[in-house]
DNA sequence: AAATGTTTTCCATAATGTGGAAAGGGCGAC
DNA sequence: GTCGCCCTTTCCACATTATGGAAAACATTT
């Protein structure tokens, strides 16, 4: 009953499921999604207790309705990203980390937070190791202060009413005064400084990416030890980080926005 | 060996290497992704495969690189929308169906292409399907227009320059004449109608729905037979439409433009 | 040309997924 | 309030199906 050859039956049948549960119609209580799918009652529920634990389905025990969870929507994003930023985006990173011999990343910003969606690695043993795809307030790091320095102060007064500040470490921005001085700067400078305001240990310099419509979609960063990438290294750093997220901009077709 | 009960243990697999393609690592190639996940390279194989066939990955046999897929990124979508959109649509649609004995549905557009997200389906035996889920040319179904003639202008040319036309019966739109006489209707009369622009046989109501940003981001509609919804009815349904689609406005925050 | 590393195919083994059936819940009808 | 229906969840015996080692094909580097 093999008709497909050297294909997984149970995974084949979970995606099954997550087409389903996409789709718009509203028969999506268990038994539905059995019916629809074709598999016994029981499957369908063990397949979907697994793409559950894992936040790619989410159940509603009240009405007892299945969607597709929050870390499908994370996945699925990495797909639109990849085309159009992270390819073009890798081999300046490669370039930057070997530049600068530290970690470079590319981030974007989303839900309000920061993401690194690419990366290339630094090869010292020693080396910072911001958590890939993981998530940090926007405010917290190099990458995001980039991107919000593009803002209006306005939208960045509703982010700060919306999300508050959450210091992480005692070099944290604590107030909105300090916010804006550090926006100020970040337009005069030109690149935004991480200074061990999200890890004690690790700095971050960044630069935004502009896009077609000249608008900041996205970061290109550089992270390291503070003991490595001391402040005086910062601005030669800077000019490398700077350098190579105008090169990406242009890539990518994209245009700074006059200020 | 079984430290989770009841959860399927290749399905589980699958996503921890749909979220080792999602990570910003460049590592990705299929022994870096059996290392990563400590899967045995076989293993990760046949399940990269299994994700590959049904569009959930994607392979570039150039680089070895696996990616993630364009289905993971639609299955994705459908949760940002759920939330936000399609939760508080499905009532109004389920009364809308009710109130017109047809199918109604909710739609958005995606990627230039009308797709239904959300739909409730008539009980008559003779009922029209609009493929759930299936994406038509803007142009060509109700929703869609009535999206795009809350356009600018320019937009709509743009559209036009770019996907062109495409009649699909002997009713579609032919011209970019025909196109902005029929925009300027649907912006006088406040609904857009598709009269068997689609399917023969088809006709179909639409109204847009705004969000906070006064941004068409949905539209309403009612599909039905052409044989039983008439062009004589179609003032009366389209005066229910355009109710519901104010009332899922209002539902969501949203706010009308003013023309 | 040899050596190293990577992807793909094959296969014996048993671990793992499967679906029927039964138990557990929830909701509406009477 | 109780019964009865339908839907969800759990259980279990069975063999189908997934698994990983090894070998074969393919690429890349020295």
């Amino acid at each position: 009953m093999a008709q497909d050859e050297g294909i997984v039956q149970s995974v084949d049948r979970a995606l099954t499921l997550l087409e389903l549960m996409a789709s718009p119609d509203d028969a999506r209580r268990l038994s539905d999604l059995a019916r629809r799918s074709g598999l016994a009652v029981s499957t369908t529920h063990r397949l979907l207790t697994t793409l559950e634990r894992r936040g790619f389905a989410l159940h509603d025990p009240q009405s007892g309705s299945w969607t597709v969870g929050q870390r499908a929507n994370l996945v699925g994003d990495s797909f639109s990203l990849h085309g159009s930023l992270v390819v073009p985006a890798r081999p300046i990173l490669r370039d930057l980390r070997d530049l600068t011999r530290e970690t470079a990343n590319l981030g974007v910003i989303e839900a309000e937070e920061a993401v690194t969606v690419a990366q290339s690695e630094s090869r010292e043993i020693m080396r910072a190791i911001a958590p890939p795809g993981g998530r940090v307030p926007v405010l917290n790091s190099g990458m995001g202060k980039a991107i919000v320095a593009t803002w209006p102060d306005a939208a960045i007064d509703t982010l700060i009413e919306r999300q508050g500040l959450r210091p992480l470490t005692s070099h944290s921005l604590r107030s909105k005064d300090d916010v804006f001085a550090e926006i100020h700067r970040i337009r005069v400078q030109g690149f935004a400084l991480d200074d061990e305001e999200y890890v004690i240990g690790m700095r971050c310099v960044a630069a935004p990416v502009w896009s077609e419509m000249s608008e900041a979609i996205a970061a290109v960063s550089v992270s390291g030890l503070a003991a490595r990438l001391t402040r005086d290294h910062v601005p030669a750093i800077a000019k490398q980080v700077v350098d190579k997220a105008a090169q990406l901009t242009k890539a990518i077709g994209g245009q700074a926005a006059t200020l």
